[in-house]
DNA sequence: TTAGATGCAAAGTGTTTGCAGCCTG
DNA sequence: CAGGCTGCAAACACTTTGCATCTAA
């Protein structure tokens, strides 16, 4: 588990207060990088810690944390968003039997933020789609 | 224009029905590879031409096309979907500015279907976006 | 002739918004 | 103590579904 010091400081870093629903909600993303949840998934798992918690909370807090650059947005889902508590480019594997998201570490050379015939490139997302190595 | 007699074949081929409904959207997707239409625009367009074209008709034969391996769907747009005549694997680029989608074609050695370390690839969709050469 | 497609409306699901009250800084 | 955040509910937007009718093959 991340140390809670550590999610306020970067909050704090990023100019955002650090409520404790906030910092629950980002303290969950970190426990597991390959975790990738949904907006349910938080709100499921954090409805436990603070009974009052909304999912419009959850929704805007993740909005906040993907705006400040802490946390990255997904759509390799395709009827939801999930989130990545890693803000720079790396790639992700979706098992479309099991549902689990896994981070790729490859460094691509074409899928790269920059340049490319005259576009500038602000961000990059690769999908893999297919049957992980243990449902397989 | 591509030949409204080259659409009908290829639903033919795939074993789906040509209504005319159908036709006209195939031929729409094909009109402009890079136009990448959600299905909106697809429907905005072809109801001046089939008034009673339902919004439920263009979902569900776009499912059907995709389905039929004849097209293939990109979640590159955070909130909707577009879709791509080209069924076979290639890139997309977002301009965040104008909304257009244009194809990348560029082959990248590790955004292959196949296998991954053991998990077997079945579709790879890369994203990229920022601002397009027009734009900026 | 008949399995499959259309079109309409209603329902389903994910996300955003408005606002009163609360709390961090 | 002031602006930002929470929580609730209502509103929104995209997509799916049920069903009667119609049509391609």
């Amino acid at each position: 588990m991340i140390k809670q010091t550590k999610v306020i400081e970067q909050l704090k870093k990023a100019g955002i207060r650090a409520t404790p629903q906030r910092i629950a909600i980002l303290q969950f993303l970190c426990r597991d990088v390959d975790l990738h949840p949904t907006v349910e998934g938080v709100y499921k798992t954090l409805k436990k810690k603070f009974p009052s918690l909304s999912p419009a909370t959850v929704y805007t807090n993740l909005q906040t944390l993907k705006t400040a650059g802490i946390i990255q947005e997904l759509s390799i889902r395709r009827d939801r968003m999930s989130y990545d508590p890693i803000p720079e480019p790396h790639h992700h594997f979706y098992c479309e039997q099991c549902g689990r998201i896994f981070n790729i570490h490859i460094s691509c050379p074409v899928a790269q933020r920059g340049n490319f015939k005259g576009n500038k490139v602000n961000e990059v997302q690769a999908y893999f789609y297919g049957i992980c190595s243990s449902c397989s």
